[in-house]
Formats: structure tokens, sequence, C-alpha cells
DNA sequence: CCAACTTGGTTTCAGATCGCAACCCACCTA
DNA sequence: TAGGTGGGTTGCGATCTGAAACCAAGTTGG
């Protein structure tokens, strides 16, 4: 099974990346993930259980007595970060903007970023229709 | 509903980015995508029918009598590749690899190229941490 | 001419998954 | 002690899925 198929199998369904968003977004609790989302409860505490198994996000207490916990990315999470950003920004593109698009800064400088596939030698973006693809070794 | 919800309705499921996949690879018809994904047909036939519908994909004859269609890219299509390729890099590094890496490559020079989330201000690669997101206008 | 084969599907149906509502537990507040 | 909050679990009908059977339009082999 390839990378692709591995990684669709964690996050492949219509709710664990937008749940991933809002974590995101900032969005730490279930109740605050339940609000955001709309998503049903059981299936919030199932894709939950299933992210933190997978070691995308870690359920850390935030107060005792009762113990509650919160949810909240792991590296292996964030680095999700550019694959949500193609979605939302093909989103922008293609799917007629009902809502404004989402601009994402910079925190260092405020400056807008973007995502690009690029190729260090011609140091320009590259198309699709550019890209060939090998398996290595 | 914002951009990223518009476009997991689109292509969130199980299959549909697998099957866009196969079709980047250069996988074209049917019988094709059957054989490679191994997807049961009435899945396929949907979804594809449903690609065709958003203007993902294009079903064009390769003959006729009888006639028969293939399955290309359109524009809209093409440019969901960034979105791949972040799955893929991050199934690659995070989902220990059974099978070995893809590596893309730039086809007009041969040099394997790279997804970036950058700020063109500072001139280099930013980390999930630093982004915060904003709605424009 | 008939049988078998190919491509590209549709139909059928049991079983898995979903969404909703109700319930539960621990604790806090009035 | 009654009610509220956070964070779930349970039950159940409705929907979606996968495997296999079937179908339709041609093409090939004998």
């Amino acid at each position: 099974m390839d990378s692709i198929t591995r990684t669709l199998d964690l996050v492949g369904d219509r709710w664990t990346l937008l749940i991933l968003r809002g974590v995101f977004r900032g969005l730490h609790r279930f109740s605050e993930l339940h609000d955001d989302l709309g998503i049903a409860k059981n299936l919030l505490s199932d894709r939950l259980t299933r992210l933190v198994d997978a070691g995308i996000v870690d359920r850390v207490p935030y107060q005792e007595r009762p113990v509650r916990h919160e949810y909240r990315l792991t590296e292996k999470g964030r680095e999700l970060s550019p694959a949500l950003i193609a979605l939302m920004q093909w989103g922008d593109r293609w799917c007629g903007a009902a809502d404004p698009p989402v601009v994402l800064h910079h925190s260092c400088c405020g400056t807008p970023i973007d995502l690009e596939v690029r190729c260090p030698t011609c140091a320009r973006p590259v198309t699709a229709t550019e890209i060939t693809s090998e398996v290595s070794a």
C-alpha cells in the first residue's frame, strides 16, 4: 500500500480533515469542535480517538476534578498543513466563493503566504503537466 | 459553507482522490482504474460521474462503434495536484515507508521538485506554527 | 452463424457507517 | 437538591458501501 492510500486511510473521510482544520484554527476542546463543525458527537469522539491513536493529535489534560482534556496537534499533525492549505486554495479558486477566500499570513512579518510546487533548478513554479512521477529505488 | 468544506464535499471521500491520482498517473479508462485501485465498479462509476459533473474530469470518446470514453483531467482537475502532492509527501514522511517514497520530477529538466509553503518576504519556508489565518474582506 | 470474449457499466443485497436523540457521569453553582 | 456544563456512550433507523451477478454493444474465432 502506497503513501497516499495510507494517508487517506487516516484522514480520508468526510470529517477528519475538517476536525484538523478546526484544531489548526484554535478549536481544542470537544465542545468547540462539536459546535463549530456540526458533527455528531459519537463521530467526533471516534475520529478524535483515531487521531490520537495515529499520533496526529495529543489528548492533554487542562484541568483535574473533573479531569478534562483538550486536543493539540503533534508535529505529525502540524505537518498536514500543506495539504489543508492546498485543498483550501483549490476550493477558493474553483468552488465559487460562497464565502470570501481565507488568506494565510506569516506571523513573523504579516505577509500573505503561498503554497507552491517549485523546481529548485528552474527556480520557478511548476505546472501540473510538467510533473512526472517515479518510485524511488 | 467555506472552501475546504466545499472541496471535501467533492473529493473528500475514501476513493475520489485515489481515482484522481490514477488519472494523473496515466490511467484513463474505466477498466484501468478498476484494476489498479481495486474499487467496486458501481462506486467507480458513481465517482467518475460526479467528477465529470463537477468539471474535474472530462469524459471524452476514444472510439465509436461501440462508443467508448476515457477520462481526462480538466484544468480544474490538474490544479488539484498540489493537494495530492502534499498528502503523498506527508504519507511518505509519517506513515512508515511500506513502499519507497515517490519522487516527482520536473519533466523539463529532470530535477526532483518539492512542495513548499513560502513567505515571499522572508524568502524561506514557513512552518505550520508561523501561520495565522484570516478571512479576507 | 454461433459461442466466447471485451469494455463499460447497472442491479441487487447484506453488512458497515452515519446522524440524531437520549442518556450518563463527574463536577460546579444557586 | 435542582439545574447546568463538559465530555462523552448507547440505540436505532436511514444511508452508503463492496462483492457479485447481470446486461448491452460490439468483435473475434471456429
